[in-house]
DNA sequence: ATCCTACTGCCATAAATTGACAGTAGGACA
DNA sequence: TGTCCTACTGTCAATTTATGGCAGTAGGAT
């Protein structure tokens, strides 16, 4: 048996157990041994596999690593793949895909019949304007925000020369036409907001910002009285 | 990349494709050769996946693999947040809960971390334009493509008197101010296309549309050669 | 203290993966 | 009919990866 196989049957073999199971045993019914079942079940964790071994005691596998299946109304559908168009008209594409690969895992765990009204659903998207986004690099900015670092950007303010300034991103908002990064600022000890077709440079700096995205937003939401209610 | 993750990615990218892609089309995604990609397709088929392909057409994954998909990616989750953000400011108010519901559904599936990512995600929607939708019943219509179902509409045509028409309904283009109801019009024999601002009545039938919605779709495009390839 | 277990490093051997090239074949289309 | 796009197979040499064994560390329960 390959090793592709055989993690794949190790998965199947770790979800048929409740209580934790020894390494030893698992190897045995793999038919491998004990250091080759080491180095699978490190395999599967790089993969994301939440699978926890302590000594003396053996593993599980916790759920989430797998989806499970689902029920959505055909109405739940249809605003998911109707939303899921509208990021795939009008995001980058990394954001695009992941629409796409979201969509499709939804549609595996459903069945069949919901599953088609997913693929003929006939709500469509379509965008006229142009955007006007400049050269940022979006994926960069979303992980900035997800992982709460500090980033570097040259910003050319409407009325005066380009800044340098180090700020704390923590929203994206998408408009029709623009973008704009909601972020503090270190240079003016405040929030600011930064449109994207105005960044001239954006540097990641790897240094964490010293709040949770979360509290900033709800700080930020108070400071400028916005609502979103989802 | 291993092998095995790249087979699990192979997976997820023909769960993708509803249509047949090319061998060398998904090689070139996968970044391995042609040969190696045809080793992989194998690999799978020899593990269960139902892969068909056939010389001059391409792979498709028939549902129902015996493997689930990985659990959705952070940045899938941002994706269909984004998206039902959309939903919820640009839909109707129907489509805005069903949103809100299947995103509480999926919440419901995720581990925790993931489940944190998704309620404090920060990707906002505004939209500063304001909407022409006239007076229509969203929710009927939507519900008239899914059952496919005829409905009267009063029609102020651009040059012309009102006209009531029979239409057939499939498909719903949002735009960035306006709604266009893409319908078979039985008054005019042919494919005609319907801003919901300029309706002044709509009437849902009961009468069942003789053909299929999803060939109406594939015929309308073929005709107006429009493409969306979600 | 001791037992069961998880986990790591190292190493020589064995196995697999890989890309390249050449070639066969099936279906669509002109 | 011929041409094009594609699936698919065989072979081979170079490279990469997998594997088992062994030695050793460490954590938790009794």
């Amino acid at each position: 048996m390959s090793r592709s196989t055989r993690l794949l049957d190790l998965i199947q073999l770790l979800r048929t157990y409740r209580r934790p199971v020894s390494g030893s045993a698992l190897a045995q019914r793999m038919g491998v041994s004990i250091r080759t079942l080491y180095r699978d079940i490190a395999t599967l964790q790089a993969q994301g596999a939440d699978i926890q071994g302590a000594p003396g005691f053996g593993y599980v596998l916790k759920p989430g690593f797998l989806m499970p299946p689902m029920m959505l109304s055909e109405e739940e559908i249809e605003a998911l793949v109707l939303g899921a168009r509208w990021v795939a008209a009008r995001a980058d594409d990394e954001l695009k895909d992941a629409a796409r690969n979201a969509l499709a895992k939804i549609a595996a765990v459903l069945p069949a019949d919901l599953r088609h009204e997913m693929e003929t659903n006939s709500l469509l998207v379509y965008n006229t304007r142009n955007l006007r986004l400049g050269t940022v690099d979006f994926p960069a900015i979303r992980e900035a925000i997800r992982q709460g670092m500090k980033i570097d950007i040259d910003y050319a303010d409407v009325n005066g020369q380009p800044t340098t300034r180090r700020i704390w991103p923590f929203a994206l908002a998408y408009f029709e036409e623009t973008r704009v990064l909601a972020a503090w600022c270190e240079l003016r000890n405040d929030f600011r907001h930064f449109r994207t077709d105005r960044f001239t440079t954006m540097t990641l700096t790897g240094i964490r910002i010293p709040r949770r995205r979360d509290r900033l937003l709800a700080e930020w939401r108070r400071a400028h009285n916005v609502t979103q209610d989802m």
